[in-house]
DNA sequence: TTTTTTTCCTGACAGC
DNA sequence: TGCTGTCAGGAAAAAA
């Protein structure tokens, strides 16, 4: 089985809190770039220079983004797939590290992507954060309802549209999977086909489903951040992901794997309808 | 303009 | 053993 770890809002929201504790109002003395690409929206010498003398003195998410600001610019990332960062006291640099921050304190700040799937950004301080402009509502906020989404669906799946970034932020495959279980409904049923009922179950089981992991983060985090760096590999007690063949303690049957827009989509056949 | 397909990456794994 | 091919996937770019 393979082990998945890509990073949604829970494991983001933990990273990012646990970075706060390790690296606020820490300074960037020196910063090496190993692979520049993961550098969306500036020159590596531009990125360098501007963060050089930079104190790390905010932490904040948004959707699945992880945003830093410093005192005259803003340092936003995002994990994609297996981005994660590493707080050392040596910089224990492998072929999977594509940046080094070195720290006041004598701390050493890693990004580490094995599939160099992520991305950095870099903003003036009073800039408009270009790449999260696009994002809908976060699932905690009080505007997220059912109307809403009625305004917002399209004619997708409801798991495409769980997808969606710009309608909801912050949701990925994993946890699209199991709030469409939380909530009965079949991967490939049209949104639009969606009742009132099943929509509120939805928006229900978003904010269930997100606010466990994040206590399990929060939790699972304290105990191997030192020895394995901050990752997102603390993972809700799954219903339905990766669990083909094994039988649905809802109903008792078989959990089913299909494909949904590309993306491996865990359901069970006897209870989402 | 909107929708679909491709691209980015590497490690794990299957099959020969 | 070692090679080749396929798959995993978030989001944006490229193509249709």
């Amino acid at each position: 089985m393979k082990q998945n770890s890509m990073p949604e809002l829970p494991e983001v929201q933990t990273v990012i809190n646990t970075l706060e504790k390790q690296i606020k109002n820490k300074t960037i003395e020196d910063i090496k770039v190993f692979y520049p690409k993961i550098i969306d929206n500036a020159e590596p010498d531009y990125f360098v220079n501007s963060l050089k003398g930079e104190s790390f003195r905010e932490f904040k998410r948004r959707g699945k983004f992880l945003i830093f600001y410093l005192d005259n610019y803003i340092l936003v990332t995002h994990l994609r797939m297996e981005g994660k960062f590493f707080v050392e006291n040596l910089p224990l640099i492998t072929k999977h590290t594509h940046l080094e921050f070195d720290l006041s304190g004598g701390k050493y700040l890693l990004y580490h992507d094995v599939r160099k799937f992520g991305r950095m950004y870099i903003y003036k301080i009073d800039e408009e954060i270009e790449c999260i402009k696009k994002l809908g509502l976060e699932p905690f906020d009080e505007r997220l309802d059912v109307s809403y989404l009625k305004e917002h669906f399209n004619n997708k799946t409801v798991k495409e549209n769980l997808l969606d970034q710009s309608i909801i932020a912050g949701i990925g495959n994993i946890y699209a999977n199991e709030i469409l279980y939380y909530a009965s409904v079949h991967p490939e049923r049209e949104f639009s086909s969606l009742t009132d009922e099943e929509l509120t179950k939805i928006i229900e089981g978003s904010r269930t489903i997100l606010k466990r992991a994040i206590e399990l983060g929060g939790t699972t985090i304290h105990s191997f951040q030192s020895a394995k760096g901050i990752d997102g590999r603390f993972q809700l007690e799954c219903k339905v992901q990766n669990k083909e063949g094994s039988i649905c303690d809802r109903c008792g049957s078989t959990v089913k794997k299909i494909r949904v827009a590309g993306r491996g989509t865990y359901y069970c056949p006897g209870c989402q309808k």
